[in-house]
DNA sequence: AATGAATGAGCCTTCATTCAT
DNA sequence: GATGAATGAAGGCTCATTCAT
C-alpha cells in the first residue's frame, strides 16, 4: 500500500523482509487462523527479527490485513482476466467465467493465499472489506450480468440463486476439499483434473439453463 | 449422593454442568474458534467453575471434539432423515434430500451446532474424523446412491462431480452467507426463504439432469 | 479495598502473597517509579508468581494504587492522631500538630512508603485522588483550622502561606534528605533527632507568629 | 566543512542538532521522568534522527546527564545571583536570598529546567552530584553564611535547621505544588504571586530570627 | 465430587541500541 | 558526519492448567 517496489509477486525466499513476512504471514493466518499464528513463528519462518512484524506493519492485525490483501492481489482481480470475448455471446461469457473460476479455485497460483481468503470469507472480520469490495464484489456483478443476459426474463431473487448455484458449485472444489478427499479418497478427488470439473460445471449449469443438453444425455451427441 | 456419574454424554433435559459445559463451547468456538475461545469464558457461560472443563473433559481440546460430536448428533444423522418416500422413484429423493439438505443449512440466525461443524469442516483437525464418518460420509453415500440410480450410464467420476454440484449449491447458503449479503445486502440474501432455496436448487439440479425443464423455460408451463 | 483480612499492616516475609506483593511494590515503586519499576521484579522480591500482580490486582496501575494506599495507611491519617488536647489553646494544638508531623517525616514506620508517597505527591497522577483526599487534605485543613484560632485576622490568602510555611518546614526533611545529606554530610543530618527536629520548627513557627521568643534570644529564658 | 565538532555544550543562538537534542530531553525528562521519556520521543521533537542521541551522546543515560547539567547552567549559580548588596547589612543580604530563591522556584508554569532538577534532587542518581556541588550547594553556603551573621551565637546544627526551614520554605512551591493546587484549587494557589511569598519567606523568616514583627502583628505598623 | 487460588509458559509489543551506508 | 533500517532484550499481560481442599 506504501510502498514503491511491488516487483517479483510471490516472495518465497530471497525477496526482502517484508515481502518474506507477508508470505510468512498468509501461510501461517491460512493455517492456524489469527489467534492462532503467532508473530514470533511467522517472524522465524521468514527469518526476520521478532520486532520485524511491529517495525514493518505496526501490529499483528496490520499483517493480516497485508497478507489478506496481497493474497487476493496474487489471485488477481476477477473482473479484468475472465472474459475475453467482450461482445461475445452470453454462453461463451458464462463459459468463460466458470473456466476462469474453477481454474481458480482448482490449483491457485499460491495455495495458501487462496486458503488465506476462504478463511477470511467464511468469518469475515479485520480485513473482510477490502477482500469483498476489491475481490469478490467485481466477480459476482460480472457473474449477474452474463445471467441476465441469458435470462432477461428472471426476477431479482431468482438471478441470485442462479449465480448461487454457479458460485457454489465452483467454490465447492476448494471449501470442501479436505472433507471430499476424507470421505473418498484423496486419489478420487485428485483425479479430476481441472478440464474435468471446468467441463462439468460448465455443462452441468448450462443444461439446468436449457443451453446444453442434459448431464444423463449422450455426451454431445445429437438431440437424443 | 448427588449424581452417580458423568458418564453417558447426552443429557436428557435438566442439564447439569457437563451439558452446559459443551453447548457453551458450541457456542464460543462456533463464535471465535478454537483459539478464539476462552475457557474462561465458557465455564462462567456455563455457569461453572474455571476448572470445570479440565475436570469433566481433562483437556480444552477434549472439550472442542466433545463439542463438535454433540453438534453432529444435535444436527441428526443426514442418511436417516429423509427417507419419507423410501422405496420412491428416485426424482423424489433426490428432491427430499435437497429439501432436507437446504433446510439444515439456511438456518438464518445461527444454530451454534451448525455452524460448528461447518467450522471444523473448512480446516479439518482434531474433531474432523467423528463428523465426517457420522454425519458427512452417510449422507455423501445417500446422495450418490440417489444419483447413480438417477443416471446409472455415468461414470464413477462424472456422478462424483454432479454430487459435488448438488452438496456446493446446498453449502453455499451456509458456508458464504456473511460474504453474500456483504455484497448483495442483508435483506436481499435474507429475502431467500427456506422453500425458495429448496424449489431453486432441485428445480436447477434436475434441470441439469434432464430431469425437469431448464430455469429459463415457462416456470409452471407445460410438461413438456 | 475488596478483602476482609486487614490484620498485620506491614506484611514483611510471612503474610500470604497479595500483602507481600504490596510489600513489595511499596519498595520497588519507591525506588524505581512507575515505568522504572517492573512487576517482574516485584513478583520476584514477593516471592511470588509472575501472573501474581495481574491475578490479584489486575494491573500494574491498580497494583501501584493499591501500593500509594497501603503506604498512606500504613502512615496513619493525619486528621485523627495528632491533636490530643481537643479543646487546648491553640499553640498547643500546633505544637502538637508540628510535632506529629515532623516525627512522621522523619523516621516514619515504614520509610519506603513515606518515600512512595512523596514519589506520588511531587508528580501527581494515578493516585494522587486518594492519597489527597484521603491523608493530605484532612492534613492541610486541620492545619488551616488550627492556624485560624492563631491568628483571627490574617485574610485568606496569607493564611494559606503561612499554612505552607509551616509545611515546607516539615516536609523540607523528607523530601529533601538525600541532598541534604550531600551537601552537609550524612552525619551532620543525621545528628539532628527527631526532638531536636520537632523543638526547632515549633520555635521558629510560634516565634515567627509572635507567641515565643525569636531563634537567636537565649533558649527559654527571659523576654530578652 | 560544516561544523567543527560538537565540543562546547552550551550553543550560542542558532541550536544546532546536539541543542536541540537536550532541550527536548530536558522537556521530556521533566514530563516523564527517565524511563517514562522515550528516545524517539526525544529526538522527534528535537527534530532529529533516532540515532542522534546514540551519536551525540553514546547513551540515554549520558544524554540525561547532559540534560540536568543543562538544566543547572540554565537556571544560573545561586551564589553569583542574589549579590546586590555585597556587603550589606545581612539582613538585607538574606531578603535578598529569599527573594532570588523564590522567584526561581515559583515560575508558575513551567520552566522545564527546573522541573528537571527538582525531580534529579527527589530522586538522586545519576547526576545529582554535579547539581548538587555546583549548584545547590554554594547556595546553601552562601545561605549558611548570611545565617551565621545573622546569629552569630547559635550552634551548628541550630544554624543548620534554620537554614532548612528558609529552604524548605522556598522549595515548597515548587515541589508540592501540584498537591497544594489538588487540596486549595489551582485558583488559590496561582493568586499567590512572587512578590507575595517573597514578602511573606521573608517576614516569616525574619520575625521567626526577631528581626521583624511577628506575622500576626498589624502589617505597616511601627519600624518598633 | 467439585472448587478456586495460584502458576508458568508464552504472546504481542515497545524500546534503546547498532550497523551499513 | 549523520542517517534510518533493523535488532534483541525485556515488559506487561493472558490463559490453560494444576493442586490443595
Amino acid at each position: 500500500m506504501a510502498r514503491a517496489k511491488p516487483e517479483s509477486a510471490a516472495a518465497p525466499a530471497d525477496a526482502d523482509a517484508r515481502d518474506r513476512l507477508v508470505a510468512a504471514a498468509q501461510e501461517a493466518f491460512a493455517e492456524h487462523g489469527f489467534k492462532g499464528a503467532t508473530v514470533r513463528a511467522i517472524c522465524a519462518a521468514a527469518g526476520a527479527n521478532v520486532a520485524a512484524v511491529n517495525y514493518y506493519f505496526g501490529d499483528k492485525e496490520a499483517l493480516y490485513v497485508e497478507a489478506v490483501k496481497a493474497a487476493h492481489l496474487c489471485a488477481g482481480r476477477m473482473d479484468t482476466v475472465p472474459v475475453p470475448p467482450a461482445g461475445a455471446p452470453p454462453v461463451e461469457k458464462l463459459r468463460a467465467f466458470i473456466r476462469e473460476m474453477v481454474s481458480r479455485m482448482h490449483a491457485p497460483a499460491s495455495p495458501t493465499a487462496m486458503k488465506l481468503m476462504m478463511r477470511e470469507m467464511a468469518h469475515p472480520g479485520r480485513a473482510a472489506h477490502v477482500v469483498v469490495t476489491e475481490f469478490i464484489q467485481p466477480a459476482a456483478f460480472a457473474l449477474r450480468g452474463i445471467l441476465r443476459e441469458l435470462l432477461p426474463a428472471l426476477s431479482e431473487p431468482e438471478l441470485l440463486m442462479v449465480g448461487f448455484s454457479v458460485m457454489g458449485q465452483c467454490l465447492f472444489y476448494r471449501q470442501n476439499r479436505p472433507v471430499s478427499e476424507l470421505i473418498f479418497g484423496k486419489a478420487e478427488v485428485d483425479a479430476l483434473t481441472v478440464e474435468m470439473v471446468t467441463d462439468h460445471v460448465v455443462r452441468f449449469t448450462l443444461a439446468a439453463l436449457g443451453h446444453a443438453p442434459p448431464i444423463g444425455a449422450k455426451k454431445p451427441g445429437g438431440k437424443r
